[in-house]
DNA sequence: CTGTATACTTAGCAATCCTAAGTTTTAACC
DNA sequence: GGTTAAAACTTAGGATTGCTAAGTATACAG
């Protein structure tokens, strides 16, 4: 079976490539000093599922697109990413080539 | 702000898509008909939120990636779906593709 | 070995969800 | 417009899960 829940791979890469620690995170998206760490690696290890308020508040921070936390796999999550960039013109393009592919 | 929660849009517009009640897409996942109403009812008007293993059986019945459910706006939701429809060949080249675009 | 930073674990309380039952709305029919 | 059934929606409380705070483990520099 698939791994049941994506976001602690996901919550992984993105903190690592943006190079700080759990507890850093934590305390950058507005959790307390004394908390931070636990909470953080509870949601990385997939011990507890955070809310979407914090998701939104640690995809920010962090620069992807709230739906990255649920790619299933490294490449669907760069995708998320590459596309949440492009501006509503690009990202209607594409989906008309994709529709095209298709076919 | 941003509407918090993007399940309710999403599942309403997939649900609406396949042409099935709200009670019909609970049953079909697994819930006791005595419950699926009200629980469906639930997650479509954002009160409550499901959790991943049912968020994945409502993604696999209504034929979209689990991270469908997590796209802000109706583009990168159809975006998303086009998406997973590609085999990994496909996937790599395109974002190959949007690498370059971005330079 | 000692001190520090990072990661990880646990347990009880607090918050949230699931269930079951009931209510309201919608839409088709006469 | 009144009647009916199906669909959507609401509520309350017991059951489940997450948050917090405190502690432990590991890695590594001095």
């Amino acid at each position: 079976m698939l791994n049941e829940n994506p976001i602690p791979a996901r919550l992984k890469a993105a903190r690592k490539k943006a190079k700080i620690t759990q507890k850093e995170l934590g305390v950058k998206i507005g959790m307390e000093e004394s908390s931070a760490s636990g909470r953080m690696n509870h949601y990385e290890k997939g011990r507890h599922m955070p809310d979407i308020g914090t998701l939104r508040r640690m995809a920010q921070e962090l620069n992807v697109p709230l739906n990255y936390f649920f790619c299933d796999d490294d490449l669907s999550a760069e995708l998320a990413c590459a596309i949440a960039k492009l501006n509503p013109e690009q990202q209607t393009k594409l989906l008309e080539d994709l529709a095209k592919q298709s076919d």
